[in-house]
DNA sequence: CGTAGACTTGAACACTGTCAACTTGAGTGG
DNA sequence: CCACTCAAGTTGACAGTGTTCAAGTCTACG
């Protein structure tokens, strides 16, 4: 079931700490009491995905729940003739199942090499109606992620594309935790940007070009950005 | 607070009934307690909205949440320029406080004439964590709205303008009750539609005229549809 | 019956998409 | 170690969908 000693983003201590670990990364440590997360831990499977591998398709009967312990996942729809709405990137410690009835609605694949950690819904559905708590992170968690997708409606509607590249840009280095010096690493492909972003890919290579010409940022090989002027570029992201 | 003889939408039985009815709105009728249910309907306060009334604005502190009871609210966010993208419309029995923190994310405005029951946050919070089964029922409910923002940004990034508005008419037309022979009533104006949809009043407009000349749909005044062909028209939507 | 706001229609324009050629760079094998 | 290969990304020219701007038209309402 769970090998705690494996890729476990969070805390690199004793396997027992790990296995919990796990589990926090619901970000429900706080909330649970260690008995209910043991339990949450032992219904769990680490699984560990390839890059472009696929972990569910849209449609599919919904029979798991997972938490991404590490990498990059997409979300996606797409229409009949293959055009692709990326409706999110996860990244550790997402939670994956939170829109899910009976049926995936959307696709999920693997951005980067990933792990995850799987649930058997029905399991995971008892351990939270016997866990008010873990349904009050639950809740929580989709508060924000509704938050995000009006944000994003927001950009998909009314946004021109430089505004969109440099909103997806400055949000990254958010969520990824603003590292050095605003390097950036970005993940998935300028495809995957697109889709994400509602743009063609030309769009996107051409702003991003744009951006470095007007000295916003710079491009390091293919997946490397340097952001320049954070304050020019958040102006650019309009508001 | 509660005057149970106006405008309930759902019983128009006797006056304890329709208070209770109320608390129906939430769809949490059959989950909770008689008693749970009385709770909540105490800490109600009936409120009524003229057309073009704001019930709350984005940044605001969010001191309440809401049911609408009747009539119809869009909620959007603008961008400092006045471009706005309307993120949903609310029709009777929708709960408005799914995504709020501590602020309002977006703005809040009637659509036509409107009843809401409005509840203080903190008074409703304690409810909720008293009451499990509702916090069960609401997060139920931010599944099916994060299936629906999911669902509207596959629209707003990859579809055209013609899909958009086949789209949104089958949709809204399964919301409010698919009445009688495709008769639809749009409760919004062209710019509402147009602000949903990502799109100019322009566009909506001709979009809606080259259906029409199609045969897909009939206009009658500015506010009636009837859908005369739904079979070509979903094939306009798209998949 | 007149007015005002909502809607429709037309023409020109612009942003982004499409198509095609070229460049870059990471990985591979000689 | 270097040339080769191929996918990913960039750039250019052109086209098209949807926007902008500008008249018109309809309709609800006083």
């Amino acid at each position: 079931m769970l090998d705690p000693r494996e890729s476990c983003t969070v805390c690199r201590g004793a396997p027992i700490d790990c296995a919990v670990c796990r589990v926090k990364e619901l970000a429900i440590c706080a909330v649970l009491s260690d008995e209910a997360r043991r339990e949450l831990a032992a219904i769990g499977a680490s699984s560990r995905l390839e890059t472009g591998e696929t972990l569910f398709y849209e449609g599919d009967s919904a029979t798991e729940v997972f938490t991404l312990t590490s990498g990059v996942l997409k979300l996606y729809k797409l229409l009949q003739d293959g055009r692709r709405q990326i409706t999110g990137f996860l990244l550790p410690g997402d939670f994956l199942g939170l829109a899910f009835a009976d049926r995936y609605i959307c696709t999920a694949e693997a951005v980067t090499v990933a792990t995850v950690c799987r649930f058997r819904r029905p399991a995971f559905l008892r351990l939270v109606h016997s866990h008010p708590r873990l349904e009050h992170d639950l809740l929580s968690r989709a508060t924000s992620e509704l938050a995000a997708a009006q944000e994003q409606m927001l950009l998909l509607g009314r946004k021109t594309a430089a505004e969109r590249v440099a909103s997806f840009l400055l949000k990254l280095e958010t969520r990824l935790g603003g590292a050095d010096g605003g390097r950036l690493d970005l993940p998935m492909t300028r495809t995957d940007m697109a889709d994400f972003l509602g743009l063609t890919i030309e769009t996107v290579s051409r702003t991003l070009s744009q951006f470095r010409r007007r000295g916003l940022i710079a491009l390091s090989g293919k997946s490397t950005i340097f952001i320049c002027d954070r304050e020019r570029l958040a102006a650019c992201a309009g508001g």
